[in-house]
DNA sequence: AATATACTTGACCGTTGGTCGAAAAATATG
DNA sequence: CATATTTTTCGACCAACGGTCAAGTATATT
């Protein structure tokens, strides 16, 4: 059995604790003696994982991304498939996973101002943007040479797309109702498909992601 | 003497002494023992004025934005100016006023990772694009009446634009270089000329943006 | 002068993130 | 199997934090 498969458990056991815990309550009012006891373990065992607290929740979101950035990569690489259906695919794949714990959670007790999850949503924003830049530079790339897409700048266009789309579907940056992202949504849509010679219509799908 | 405006003296000198602690080293290691001693004041003192830590940074952050904000009410409403302009007018406003504590300060001695700052720059952005959306929105409609720009939503478009703006100018939530921040730019431009009708070049100002 | 109100303060409290040395478990070596 | 060596576990411990508070001082009101 090899180590980092032991090591890997161990990891595995103290991200499910914070994860768990993430669904009761804000990250401020979790200690790291409470990560311990919910995982079983020894508080000081933490820190022969992790360097500090922070660092538990890095790797926690690492991880509840891993699968569908892993999907992403495996879209941008099927060139068969039409561009957008791949960008649609993309986005689903996203909301799919567990971002659950993202989520406002206003059942707890405690009540702290909105912004306490601040670091959450930050890094959340952070890494999914930056993860899925190059693949939906790819895939934009793809539909300019397959003449569907008209645009000079690829990895402008995707990185443009994900912050106005991952900022809105995060809803903590800007809490809006489903009306305005609706109306924002359709702007953009509006925005890409007359701004890279787009049929009108072919980006509508966006508007079915399952906003929050 | 107005008491409004002894206490405002006070919560000045509050906001005084955290503005210059920012510039020396990040937020979790300012504590509020060092505020009230940076201005001068019993600890005590501080949640006299204040609710919590968080609340003096929220102040700081408002009132950074007192000025730049007016700004841009004023530009709203002066019709006569292009909205090109008064758009280039009203993102110097924002770069000019006291961002500089926003900024990443590489040269401190103690180092926690850059996301530590993430309380303070979601509030920035929180800030500044829910404050600036009303009236860009206004711009943008002005223009639309004028025949100058050509777009339905106004409201989406003026979100999203300043949405990719801050996020790219706050440079923390996706730390670019400064060609990538570049190119993002010109893509957000060309977007924008190609998807409203507006003759290529007029936006070009925006490149010109003293971006980090 | 006396009373009431607005403001100031630092000692104090409960908790926290993080350290540490020792113990225990696991593994390797003979 | 025993012994040596490394890896892992642990909770008492620490300094420091955010926040409270009763007691004090200034200021205004009568």
């Amino acid at each position: 059995m090899p180590v980092t498969q032991k090591k890997g458990k161990k990891i595995d056991l103290i991200l499910d604790a914070l994860q768990q815990l993430l669904e009761e309550k804000k990250i401020q009012n979790i200690s790291v003696s409470e990560i311990a006891q919910r995982a079983g373990i020894g508080k000081g065992s933490i820190y022969y994982y992790f360097t500090s607290k922070d660092a538990i929740l890095d790797a926690l979101i690492e991880r509840s991304y891993e699968k569908p950035l892993l999907t992403a990569q495996n879209l941008a690489a099927q060139t068969e498939i039409s561009p957008f259906t791949r960008m649609a695919m993309l986005f689903q794949a996203c909301q799919n996973s567990s971002v659950a714990f993202i989520q406002q959670n206003g059942s707890s007790s405690d009540n702290a101002s909105a912004q306490d999850l601040a670091f959450l949503h930050q890094k959340y924003l952070s890494h999914v943007i930056s993860e899925l830049k190059p693949d939906l530079t790819e895939i934009i790339k793809q539909g300019i040479q397959n003449g569907e897409i008209h645009f000079d700048y690829p990895a402008a266009l995707a990185e443009i797309v994900l912050i106005v789309i991952a900022v809105k579907l995060d809803n903590s940056l800007l809490p809006s109702t489903p009306q305005e992202t609706e109306e924002t949504l359709k702007g953009l849509i509006a925005l890409l498909e007359k701004g890279t010679d787009i049929a009108p219509g072919t980006l509508s799908y966006l508007s079915l992601v399952p906003f929050v």
